[in-house]
DNA sequence: TTGTTGTGTGAGACCGGTCTCTTTGATAAT
DNA sequence: ATTATCAAAGAGACCGGTCTCACACAACAA
């Protein structure tokens, strides 16, 4: 155990070889487990290695097999407990079948996401994973599909691409979710959501280049429409891409005369600061405001009162997304899959009847 | 923009060198940005480049250079927000200089861990960042060191290991949330950690080799025994390794007849725990139970009453490591340093007087 | 004995970059 | 005109593995 190398020069396959008096190409076939080799040369070898310390350089070996093992992972923002939680999933089934990850964080910005594919690409990775900002600008994500590489969608569906996709019915759950806050009585009912657009101010779906996002508004928009709701696309609200943000979509929406007797919010995040300005205001849930929000958060049940939630299977999402890429990874010429898992509602105590402020 | 080359082989330097009909090195000093090239050849080389779309192969470029351009982190669990919001800044910083993260969750085991640290090892990462789940076996941790890469320490100190580290002051955090709760004239005081050991029960410091909770139990002990608490060690509850494990610990700490008055988490996921359980036994807060958790978690400030909490500045302890490695991997050779990160308590409603059931 | 088959080993090309060393030709100095 | 100097380009080794191919030798069948 004594370190008298100056300069720490790893050791090699050819190193080890010189120590068992093999060639280079046998120690190879022990060292790397492929080929034949008898068994006393095998011993010689595993022997000389143990006493050199080796370790396999996997940049040489990723580089010859053109194998990495990794598989690169984009997501909006890892901080989100939502992406967090699918990120395990993803590890999780990623170490499971022998792979590790690589994880780059887009903020939700179109460039960030296209930095990030090259970079991953660049490095070689076996497959990606991305939950694609966008839907406009998707020539990034034809380049994976294009060098050969796997690619599978994480939480948003792009039509144009014929990848494995995981998803869930966003559109069928935020009917739901609208329907319960509907049939409660509510006709002021507020939808807000980070995705940002053009001039901030929602007008028409065309604007939604986030697909899980689109789907939830139009889901919204359907049943407030059947409700027999009056332009209900007045209250829905975008931008509300951080804390400082939300806080000030969240005001504005509460501060006004007509303020919406409830709001559904598109992730717990938004929805965490949404609860803050309530309460801020003085305002009680359900009294004066019902809330539903997407994504059952850690804090949703331990609030008073508990809020009523989406809740996402967001685990399985990552771990199915992952298992599909795996499984094209190892070869499986199976066509590409859309898998929609199903989703519930966990009604707890943040809905009621609307406030008769009006009346 | 047509698709002839059915066997997807990328476009390599050479592949650039015979298009702009220059010698290979030529067109790798243009690719590469190392160099002198004229300025009429490095513009045919890029004409080239762009026209092939070439896209230079990382691993290659990293075996060459022996850097990878990759920081490999090493943490308990990415699930557990205080993780998530670390290994952000990390990533922050890692981006901010032009390196990449590699994730690896060790699940506080350490032969998990230790093949962690293997594997990044042998994909030859630049350096890395480690939460080590123990003080005892640190020879993965030493292996680093020895081969020549360098190693950051977050969150948890090891004496024996002179390397880069950014911790908070626990000890000192420790005693004075204790402090909070002996003034309030708590006598029975919990504290509650996800760390194991043998036989389960707390006996003694020596049991604890994960180095913050260690000094936090010391500095809880301190505290106590300052404020002439009898045995306060038999508070001292270990292994909430998991939801499930911390509601078995909780439920028994709370049904006995000698149930504490004021608990002190280890960490936000086994408070929230612990807080459900405490509702769900009706108990109040903080009428019948004070408590304080370590981290400032989202759900601590949303809740009625909301928790007191140790706001540690979890989001600067990565960025900082993370910023330590690099200034490292940069060549920098001050010694080692130490950087303990200033840590405030956030004073809200959930620390009352004892409950006077006793008396 | 000769031919066939098969097993274990060695030699060396190869992956796609970087980098050192050499060569070339133009310009400056003598 | 001759030589020194230098910028720009080319040739080829190298990193540390994998993998193809050739070959030696043993066992077996004819």
């Amino acid at each position: 155990m004594k370190k008298n190398a100056p300069k720490t020069r790893s050791i090699t396959v050819s190193d080890v070889a010189r120590a068992a008096n093999v060639s280079k190409a046998t120690a190879a076939r022990v060292l790397g487990g492929y080929g034949v080799v008898s068994d006393m040369i095998r011993a010689d070898v595993m022997a000389a290695a143990k006493a050199l310390d080796y370790r396999p350089n996997e940049l040489a070996r990723s580089m010859t097999t053109g194998r990495s093992g990794i598989i690169g992972v984009v997501v909006g923002d890892i901080e989100n407990p939502f992406f967090s939680l699918a990120v395990r999933g993803i590890s999780d089934a990623a170490r499971a079948a022998g792979f590790n990850v690589i994880l780059a964080n887009s903020g939700e910005r179109i460039e960030v996401e296209k930095a990030a594919v090259r970079l991953l690409i660049g490095k070689r990775v076996d497959g990606l994973i991305v939950t694609p900002s966008e839907s406009r600008d998707i020539s990034h994500l034809r380049d994976i599909h294009r060098s050969g590489r796997p690619l599978a969608l994480l939480d948003r569906a792009l039509p144009d691409l014929d990848v494995d996709t995981v998803t869930v019915d966003d559109r069928g759950i935020a009917m739901r979710a609208t329907r319960i806050l509907a049939d409660a009585g509510h006709r002021n009912i507020a939808y807000v959501t980070a995705v940002d657009a053009e001039g901030h101010e929602y007008r028409d779906l065309g604007q939604i280049y986030t697909s899980s996002v689109r789907e939830r508004i139009d889901g919204f928009l359907t049943v407030c429409r059947d409700a027999g709701i009056d332009r209900p696309e007045k209250y829905v609200r975008l931008g509300a891409t951080s804390p400082a943000e939300t806080r000030r979509v969240a005001d504005k929406l509460l501060s006004g005369p007509d303020r919406p007797t409830a709001i559904l919010a598109s992730d717990s995040v938004i929805a965490l600061e949404i609860f803050r300005v309530i309460r801020q205001r003085g305002l009680r849930i359900p009294e004066d405001i019902s809330l539903i929000t997407f994504h059952d958060a850690d804090w949703t049940s331990v609030t008073t009162p508990p809020i009523t939630v989406i809740d996402q299977p967001v685990y399985a999402l990552g771990k199915s997304v992952a298992e599909l890429l795996i499984r094209r990874l190892k070869g499986d010429p199976r066509p590409a899959e859309r898998l929609i898992l199903p989703t519930s509602i966990v009604e707890r105590g943040s809905v009621g009847p609307p406030s008769n402020r009006e009346l």
